[in-house]
DNA sequence: AACGGAACCAACCGCTGTTCA
DNA sequence: GTGAACAGCGGTTGGTTCCGT
């Protein structure tokens, strides 16, 4: 035998609630505590459901909650969150005191989400969308062309190619002229670059074991799923396999996996490979700049001319090699180390 | 001033994992 | 062990407000 039903659904109001119930619900809880929601609206006078009342006070009447626009800051750690979390709006919540679930899931669908889009930048993956840019556009001399602030916001999400001058100018050949490649590889291309950067970095870093830390962040992450096969793009690399095995997750992957990923290699990284000499070991500026996801910010959030954007950077680098570096970057912003914020073995 | 569309957000719905009789 | 209810979560809806024409 189970327990009694919660409760008669017939007859409950159902609707906005008005001051009188926050008030009967509010004194209630003061009183009484949270106690049984199931029981608590009888008990307080109210003709709702628990569920209904559990509801309103955890999103609305809790003493606790902060109102009001949201700040630069948590903007940036509900991008930073989402990036690694996904849509669990309560585990973005618990690292944000005094915002609620439903409030940040209603701010990321109804800001945070269309700005991303605008940027090009997909909301679900936080990779650049390279159907919604126009690259040949932005890439007109400046001379002839004054670029809007939309532009200037893809230009940074672009900010990565700037380390890689032949591959832009194979990027900026390939994505002007459609007919040179198809929709599918245009998509694939600027991925790849990111990931190329990612992979540089990795080579770069001293071999360390994976510590229990690092295993949190062992889901392969969309971008290393979109370019199965990188590990492989330069031999030199494959000494370092351990680590983007760290990085990308194919430590949960079947042995042989990654080889057997050789045969889906995209034909455009053929073409890169073939035509443009390309070195992977392309200088990057700065040992520990992840910079790759820099453009994946929210420029027009940013309060002054000349921020360093490092704070945005895990879009692409939320990974086991990269999480230190990025939580230096973010601790420089904003007093706090993103190991310390982004403790989320929990959701994991 | 009136209208229509966009934006916003509180609240509901439905599902899932957990608890308990 | 079983099944019903609970608690919590993410997705969606619908009412309200804002803004441009």
């Amino acid at each position: 035998m189970g327990r009694a039903p919660c409760c008669d659904r017939s007859g409950l109001k159902k609707g906005p609630w008005t001051q009188e119930e926050d008030e009967l619900l509010v004194a209630y809880i003061k009183k009484h505590g949270q106690g049984n929601w199931r029981t608590l609206p009888k008990n307080a006078g109210l003709e709702r459901c628990g569920k209904s009342c559990r509801l309103r006070w955890t999103n609305y009447l809790r003493p606790d909650i902060k109102r009001g626009r949201f700040s630069f800051e948590e903007e940036e750690t509900i991008i930073q969150l989402h990036s690694i979390l996904g849509n669990k709006w309560s585990a973005i919540a618990a690292r944000l005191p005094g915002r609620t679930d439903n409030e940040i899931k209603n701010y990321w669908n109804t800001h945070i989400r269309k700005r991303l889009l605008r940027m090009g930048i997909d909301p679900v993956t936080h990779a650049p969308r390279l159907d919604l840019l126009d690259l040949s556009s932005i890439l007109k001399p400046a001379a002839a062309y004054y670029p809007t602030q939309g532009d200037l916001d893809t230009l940074r999400a672009l900010e990565p190619l700037a380390n890689y001058p032949d591959l832009l100018r194979l990027a900026s050949t390939l994505l002007s002229a459609p007919a040179s490649a198809s929709t599918t590889e245009q998509q694939m291309l600027l991925p790849w670059l990111i990931q190329a950067q990612m992979a540089q970095q990795v080579a770069q870093a001293p071999p360390r074991h994976a510590t229990a830390a690092d295993h949190q962040f062992m889901q392969p992450s969309s971008a290393c799923q979109q370019m199965p096969g990188l590990v492989h793009a330069n031999s030199a690399q494959q000494q370092h396999q351990d680590h983007m095995v760290a990085c990308c997750g194919y430590a949960q992957l079947p042995a042989g996996y990654v080889d057997s990923q050789l045969d889906f290699v995209p034909p455009l990284m053929q073409m890169v490979s073939d035509t443009s000499n390309l070195q992977w070991s392309s200088p990057v500026t700065s040992s520990n700049n992840c910079n790759v996801g820099s453009g994946v910010s929210t420029p027009s959030s940013s309060p002054g001319a000349g921020r360093v954007n490092s704070a945005s950077t895990t879009a692409f680098c939320a990974n086991a090699s990269n999480i230190d570096a990025i939580g230096a970057d973010a601790a420089g912003l904003f007093d706090m180390h993103l190991s310390d914020l982004l403790d989320v073995s929990d959701y994991m």
